[in-house]
DNA sequence: TGGAGTGCTTGACCTACGTCAAGAATCGAC
DNA sequence: GTCGATTCTTGACGTAGGTCAAGCACTCCA
């Protein structure tokens, strides 16, 4: 699983629209390469001052937030060629991100991004645009995690990362889930148990193969019937 | 409930930060006001083109996103001093805004943003924190939704409100709740039944006095630590 | 190659909150 | 001020999914 920015989630937005090959080069130069890191490793944690955005060269990450009380809340799971760290444009990060396993990063830094606009001002545009994605996908789980059922919410999750894959050049129907059965219950606003009891329904309706960590989605318009569908079956 | 630039929210940002009372004049004048709108009418509606950032002058409103199901989730209210809109520079919106009363907004269109930035460079840092506190004020909502109780989320809810009305100028002891109960239970992931007996238990216990849709709140210290603490008596 | 530790599964049980239904109160139009 | 239409309240009841507990299966390191 590795990428050149041309897979990337800004090459699909930068490239064709706003940079030409020459600008391209440019804009390759200003992305920082960081260093490997390992599963369990914060790539910034809440409360960090703002550095610049992030881009999955490889591997995937969480990013969470915590309540006062310790508990926390999985707010997204990132992928090879998805950009995240949105959330430290308030200066500072709201958010944690750890790698789920190990994985590279490159690292666009703040001061490069101005630089960058100043050049190319419609890269402003399609910054703004991934933003809005943000607001507009975390709202959409604000309507999952109040209106759905579980088996909704988990047909939505393997649907979201089947189709993600799948734009990334990865195969849709069999995948490995980088997080454990806790994290997409936290993520879903369920208990683990009920992730694995719902696995297991998949599994018996021939709908989704699972065995551990490996999934292969075996009928992907049944699931995706299911996301609003009433109920299963 | 009418305000100038000066109470606004972009004020609180601009003003002190990057905007010389020339500036200000400058800036006011691209502002357009909106004509008043009705109680129910859309000011937006999803699919629409993205034509500008609003600010409540007075009144209020809803912003919702809809499933295909015709399910729909409230995803935020806005007071009066408010900006919203952001969802839409995505190039379309994503979400529908209804005035909740009769209401007044300022406009504040893509151009003019786009002229002021060129002007102003730091007001494009003040937008981008507007923006992130857009996507943090979601994520944490998600935590809201999936793991904390009835009683926990109502009582972020009035804290909330209270908290930005005191912010605005108005009372945060005593306000009018221009939204129905079935908006605040579908934003708060609830039944309308549920937030009226609840809203009975406050009563009970004297934490707030609510008499249809206007409320006082009796004891905010109390209303605060039952957001997290694990359940009042 | 084996043993500890973590993650996953499965079952039994329980409760917070949703749904349904029927009044009561409030609002808005004439 | 009165009538109809919403909106709000209250009660009775059901259930989806949480919690607790116990056993199983990876995985990782020596």
């Amino acid at each position: 699983m590795k990428l050149t920015c041309q897979d990337c989630s800004l090459a699909e937005l930068c490239l064709p629209r706003a940079l030409s090959p020459d600008d391209m080069r440019q804009f390759e130069t200003m992305v920082d390469q960081r260093p490997a890191m390992a599963r369990g490793n914060f790539l910034y944690q809440t409360g960090d001052v703002f550095g610049g955005l992030y881009a999955v060269k490889s591997g995937s990450f969480k990013t969470m937030i915590s309540a006062s009380d310790g508990e926390d809340q999985i707010t997204g799971f990132y992928l090879p060629g998805e950009l995240f760290g949105f959330d430290g444009l308030a200066d500072n990060h709201s958010c944690s991100a750890v790698a789920l396993e190990h994985s590279y990063v490159c690292e666009l830094p703040l001061s490069s991004i101005d630089q960058l606009v100043a050049k190319i001002p419609n890269l402003r545009r399609e910054l703004d645009r991934l933003m809005a994605r943000e607001i507009t996908t975390d709202q959409s789980m604000m309507l999952q995690l109040s209106r759905r059922t579980a088996e909704q919410r988990l047909a939505a999750f393997l649907v979201s990362l089947s189709t993600r894959f799948r734009q990334r050049g990865f195969s849709g129907t069999e995948f490995r889930l980088s997080m454990s059965r806790h994290d997409i219950a936290n993520y879903l606003g369920l208990a683990a148990e009920t992730v694995s009891r719902l696995f297991k329904r998949l599994k018996q309706h021939h709908l989704a193969f699972v065995n551990g960590r490996t999934i292969i989605i075996q009928d992907f318009e049944a699931l995706h019937r299911q996301i609003h569908g009433s109920g299963g079956q």
